[in-house]
DNA sequence: TCCAAATAAGACAATTTACTCTGATTAGAA
DNA sequence: TTCTAATCAGAGTAAATTGTCTTATTTGGA
């Protein structure tokens, strides 16, 4: 079935990135960890990590306990960069008709509304940093025994 | 490339209907003469427009002068039927990050916000009938030499 | 009555996207 | 130094979507 607005690569990126970004400083993630949180193929995921390490959002270290990390601090990264890097700005631009051509001169039925509501998901996913955008999801796969304990120590 | 929210297929619907609400009444408007307009490939159009008749949303003819036509008054119908009986109803309920479970109450980083955004998109595809929807477009390709004329006579 | 122009329908082809497999390379640890 | 666990890389497969082709059927008009 259809993903909405991204590729499934791209929400597999969102996905994986903001699992990382929760994970303690220094540590390196498995691609195994990852995928047995968040049930993403295997390979794939692979693949993927490695665009993003190609591009400099992650490091990688190969070998005995290696893994991914993100390559600067989360509370510098934005969702933003992620899209990009995945599926381009396609999505800030394209008419939700399909008309190759839409613009404020010869706009569809809905040019306006759907131009305000693009701008709006555009800025939800701009205006907070991915170490914010981690904090505020509550998803139980992100989060393992330990952390549930290191954060009670707080 | 991707296309966004809708599937292609839903897209080229949605494009044929708001031509077909812009016709004369009674008129039958052939595949030729949408395709020449929208370019939209010819036959796969034609598979389009045969699942719309056969959800009885339009009206179809064959042979010499046949053609499409709206089955019902384009006051009495919104683009949201033409989404679902294409698409579906995925776009209302999945998960901008792709996330299979996403709620209140294990939201991801945008839930709210994209809750917002989709139902402002979805008002705008329901709050209207297609009548309305269409005579808002300014589409050149929508308007021949004839209906031209025919408008100023008003 | 026959021709032309249209939809109907099904099989098929092409393209894009999603996913898998295999082997190479790297690095830590026994 | 050898084993093991990890990424890297490229080829290959599968599935979904988009688009094409061909033939049948219908209908109106010359």
């Amino acid at each position: 079935m259809m993903s909405l607005l991204f590729s499934r690569q791209c929400e597999y990126a969102l996905q994986a990135v903001s699992y990382l970004a929760i994970q303690p400083e220094e540590k390196l993630t498995s691609i195994k960890e990852l995928t047995g949180r968040l049930h993403i193929p295997y390979h794939f995921l692979g693949k993927i990590l490695q665009q993003l390490a190609q591009k400099e959002i992650l490091i990688s270290r190969k070998g005995h306990d290696g893994g991914f990390a993100l390559a600067k601090s989360a509370e510098k990264m934005t969702f933003v960069t992620i899209i990009e890097v995945i599926d381009g700005t396609n999505f800030r631009h394209q008419c939700i008709m399909g008309f190759p051509e839409c613009s404020g001169e010869h706009p569809c039925a809905v040019h306006a509304r759907w131009e305000t509501a693009r701008n709006d998901i555009f800025d939800s996913f701009a205006k907070k940093n991915i170490a914010e955008m981690a904090r505020e999801m509550n998803k139980p796969e992100y989060i393992n025994e330990r952390r549930k304990q290191t954060n009670q120590h707080k």
